[in-house]
DNA sequence: ATGGCTACGATCCGTAGA
C-alpha cells in the first residue's frame, strides 16, 4: 500500500498536476493540503473518474484538506473535537485497516507573531488528540504539511534558519513531542539522499538551487512503522510549469500479513 | 536592498504562505 501527502497550494489550479500524478504514481491513499476550495467546489467527479474516492473539509481561499483513496474512506471526521477552529486543517478517515489523519499545521508566520502562538497551541491540541486516536487506532498514519523542519538535515542552511519560523526550537520541540507519542518519521526509517526537501520558495530560483526545507511528513505508529518498506520524496511535480511549491512525500507499507 | 514568487479576492494593491 502506497501512502502519500502533498500540499497542492490550490486544488483548483493544481488539479491537472494531481490527476497526472495519480496516474503516474498510482498511490492507494493521498492526503492533500491547502486545497483552498469551498466544499461545493471540490472536484469530486474528476477525481472519481481517476479511480479515487474522496473525503474533504474545505474553506474559501485558505487551508482545506482532503483524503483520496482507492477504496472508500470510512468513519470520516474533520477537525479536533476539543479544539474548536474555523480553519479547516484536519480530516481523518479509515481506509482498509489503516486510520489516516491528514493535517495542515499552521504556518506560524514569524516567531514573535500571534500566528506563531496559535501554531504552538494548535500543535499541543493536535498532540493531545493524537494520543487518544493512537489508543483507539494502533494502525495510525499521520500525513501532512507540518510546517516544521525537524532537524538540521532538513534545512538547506540551518545557520540562516536558526530561530526562524518553521525551524525554531519551540516548533522542533513540539514536533519531537508528537514523535514521543510513539510515532515514527517514515522518511527517516531509511537511508536518504542528503539535502532531501519537500518545499522550496517560489522566489530566488530556490528549487533549481535546492534551497529547500523538509516540512511535509508521514508519521507512522509503531505497528505501521514496522511494516514500512520504503519512503521517498517525488520532486518531479515541482519541475512542472506552474507547480505547487511543495513536492509529494510517499511511504510504502506491506500490509499483506494483516 | 528586508525584496525576490504565487494564489486569491479585491480591484490594478493587500494578505498570506513558508
Amino acid at each position: 500500500m502506497k501512502l502519500a501527502s502533498w500540499n497542492v497550494n490550490s486544488l483548483k489550479v493544481r488539479l491537472p498536476h494531481v490527476l497526472d500524478w495519480l496516474a503516474a504514481q498510482a498511490p492507494d491513499i493521498v492526503c492533500l493540503q491547502e486545497i483552498k476550495l469551498e466544499d461545493d467546489k471540490f472536484p469530486r467527479m474528476e477525481i472519481e473518474a481517476a479511480g479515487y474516492r474522496c473525503a474533504w473539509s474545505g474553506q474559501k481561499t485558505y487551508n482545506g484538506v482532503a483524503i483520496l483513496s482507492r477504496t472508500p474512506p470510512a468513519e470520516v471526521a474533520s477537525g479536533m473535537p476539543a479544539f474548536s477552529d474555523e480553519q479547516k486543517r484536519v480530516i481523518a478517515a479509515t481506509v482498509g485497516v489503516v486510520r489516516v489523519v491528514c493535517a495542515y499545521v499552521p504556518n506560524g508566520q514569524a516567531v514573535d507573531s500571534e500566528k506563531y502562538e496559535y501554531k504552538l497551541k494548535w500543535l499541543e491540541a493536535f498532540r493531545l488528540w493524537l494520543a487518544g486516536e493512537l489508543k483507539i487506532h494502533p494502525r495510525l498514519a499521520v500525513l501532512g504539511d507540518f510546517n516544521i523542519a525537524p532537524t538540521d538535515e532538513d534545512v538547506h542552511d540551518p545557520k540562516a534558519w536558526e530561530n526562524q519560523v518553521l525551524f525554531s526550537p519551540r516548533e522542533r520541540e513540539a514536533f519531537q513531542k508528537l514523535l514521543a507519542l510513539g510515532l515514527k518519521d517514515g522518511f527517516r526509517l531509511f537511508t536518504q539522499p542528503e539535502r532531501s526537501f519537500t518545499w522550496w520558495d517560489y522566489r530566488l530560483n530556490a528549487f533549481k538551487r535546492n534551497l529547500g526545507l523538509r516540512i511535509d511528513h508521514i508519521l507512522l505508529s509503531s505497528e505501521l512503522a514496522s511494516l514500512c518498506r520504503a519512503s521517498s520524496i517525488d520532486v518531479a511535480p515541482r519541475r512542472l510549469e506552474r507547480p505547487s511549491d511543495h513536492a509529494p512525500v510517499l511511504a510504502e507499507l506491506q500490509l499483506e500479513s494483516l
